[in-house]
DNA sequence: CAGCTCGCTGACCGTTCGGTCAGCTACAGT
DNA sequence: ACTGTAGCTGACCGAACGGTCAGCGAGCTG
């Protein structure tokens, strides 16, 4: 295995469970089993590091929203793909997501954070497009932060990780049903 | 007004926008006004600060989860009003609640924090003690990171603060209906 | 063997962190 | 007028931060 892309998993890891600024490289290196140097010598910085983890996740997520930038004009057979995509990727990415969903706000100023941020507002936009309602933007916020949180947490409250296929279906049911004012319309 | 409450509350808006440990002393001096040395004056150290800040919070759901220790005992209609003083909760301490549902994993052997903890997985087992299903948990899970995130995010997804009897109504039908396994049982 | 790159390291840099301390000013009680 | 005390401050501390740099040994290539 390659130290850079072990740097990268650790990275992402200790970046979503403890926080960016709370995590020193020199925590990294330890649980990589190297020199705080070494990992300077994989990724330029710490901001590159941070760039490393999640960026995949960002532009993953780009590719799912990309073709949906057109809200109202999609069917509801769409719908209900581009939500089983949606779901597929938090179970994908989730540690990533958690990450961004949780910390994008207090990391304004670096790029791939930005990122994020502005992905986050398309998201909000596709989902509340037709249903300019109060409640139903707030069914958006809590379905993204909900499911966020919980997948990070679920060791926390002693939900079991496995089996995966059960989660999915679980967590499209709840999904759909917070979101049913757009994907039943 | 005194720079003893106005420390508590810049130092609360702080910690849950941008991070406990992103925020430093010399910031919340700036922001009131003071210099670090006076923050210090007031609170003996960064973790006391955080305390003043979050500790109230915890102090008020304790007192709203003490009486409910025996969850398979209590009626439905208690149920309802505890699901009732749960969302005012949300709605007055958005801040605090924010605060420790995401970062109280990370910053685990802060006394107050361990409080907070153990309140969330006290939490976690009222709503789910007879609801052992996967499902269950994870739309308790969903309920409580959803709100504390949406309700914290609201300004950047352009959602309005006002007027709060709406947006009390409308957690109300929200956070009923991911709790309904439990609230109408 | 010489020359080169790759992965890695310790020593070191300037900055910022939380926290300590002696001392300042304004004011109240006696 | 003397004495506290409350509120606040700048100077300073050791530690930890992100980052730079010269140089190490191993292995491949000519």
């Amino acid at each position: 295995m390659s130290s850079h892309e072990d740097l990268r998993i650790i990275a992402l890891a200790e970046f979503a469970t403890a926080g960016y600024t709370a995590t020193s490289l020199q925590r990294i290196a330890e649980l990589a089993g190297l020199s705080k140097s070494s990992v300077l010598y994989h990724y330029a910085s710490k901001e590159a590091l941070l760039e490393a983890a999640i960026g995949p996740a960002i532009d993953r997520m780009i590719e799912i929203v990309g073709p949906f930038d057109r809200p109202w004009m999609i069917r509801d057979e769409e719908r209900r793909e581009f939500l089983e995509a949606f779901v597929d990727l938090l179970l994908q990415y989730r540690l990533e997501v958690h990450m961004f969903i949780n910390q994008g706000p207090s990391l304004v100023d670096v790029p791939v954070i930005d990122r994020a941020n502005a992905l986050v507002l398309r998201l909000a936009e596709f989902f509340s497009a037709n249903s300019t309602s109060l409640e139903d933007k707030m069914r958006f916020g809590i379905a993204l932060g909900g499911a966020a949180y919980m997948l990070c947490t679920v060791q926390n409250l002693d939900l079991p990780v496995e089996p995966q296929e059960e989660i999915r279906a679980a967590l499209l049911s709840i999904m759909g049903e917070l979101l049913a004012a757009v994907a039943t319309r």
